[in-house]
DNA sequence: CACTAAGTGAGAATAATTCTTAAATAGTGA
DNA sequence: TCACTATTTAAGAATTATTCTCACTTAGTG
């Protein structure tokens, strides 16, 4: 069974994800001092901001908009520039901290998992979650070793699952 | 070996469809009298700038912007506004004519192929290409078939291959 | 502790998209 | 063929997400 990297219930944005949820799924909640670890092996400078929008997105569920990021971090940090915001995703992407994720929407979502994963998105609200499954990326890689694509070089996939979260909240 | 619905030579936008590609791949520029058809099979009215941005959508390669579009469309239809344009396009993908394709990116591009495929994007260039794999689709269908995701119901799937036309010109 | 490169806040600028409204037009039914 | 009506379009204003600029601040260094 693959494991649906969520703390979703009943289909709605949490916002946060879980004490019992954190603790058994791959984005967890890392203290500020396992954040601050990340930045400086990236030989990055380690500033407020940088540590609130990271743990922001590790705490904000669903693969957040900036907005979203921006809201959260200033519960805590009023005074941040969404401009800051921006600059500090950007760096965090740059750095492979963040990647974006890809919507057919004009809006920009992060996700903070870095390990390869695959998204389920929900076709009813705006979730989305990671989807983590080795065999999955195995039987990919496996049919495309056999099977090339001409005139293409496949450096990695990313598989797009559609679909519904279910009604009954997961446990 | 699945193919590569690309007229894409050299990883560079060559904007236009060549006739001898046309031809044999999916995305055909269909004619004016069955875009026409399309259209009215939809239920909506035939307008000389739906007939164009479709039309465009069809000719242009790579999956182009709004802006593409539009730039492609003025040069038989100078006057049409962008407004208009975004406007057409919307009512083209809900009426499934057109489909939008995600990015990582926060400007909107559109995909005129709607049979069930998936996308080769490059990453070196912002070419973006459709691939139909009946097999693949079989086989990811198979596996997940067996292997439920728990808590999610899937409707479809798409698989992004991310990697990098070679250099050489395709045939 | 002081220095310096790097990061930040504030807000202006830009770019993509959406909205508004009056004028034009496609499809209809006489 | 003609006129009617609902729909569509042009034009441009408005909005929204994101980027940019620049003066001020701060983190890490030595």
């Amino acid at each position: 069974m693959g494991e649906l990297n969520s703390p979703v219930q009943n289909c709605k944005q949490t916002g946060l994800i879980s004490d019992s949820y954190k603790s058994q799924f791959h984005i967890m909640a890392l203290s500020i001092v396992d954040i601050r670890n990340k930045l400086l092996e990236k030989g990055l400078k380690v500033t407020p901001q940088r540590l609130a929008i990271l743990d922001a997105i590790y705490k904000v569920g669903g693969h957040p908009t900036a907005d979203k990021i921006i809201e959260y971090v200033r519960q805590s940090n009023p005074n941040i520039a969404s401009g800051t915001v921006y600059k500090v995703l950007d760096t965090l992407i740059e750095n492979q901290l963040v990647n974006r994720v890809t919507t057919d929407r004009d809006v920009m979502r992060y996700d903070g998992l870095i390990e390869k994963h695959h998204h389920l998105y929900c076709m009813e609200c705006d979730i989305i979650e990671d989807y983590v499954d080795k065999e999955l990326d195995a039987l990919l890689q496996d049919y495309f070793n056999n099977k090339k694509i001409k005139g293409f070089h496949i450096n990695e996939f990313v598989l797009q699952i559609k679909g519904k979260f279910d009604k009954k909240a997961k446990k």
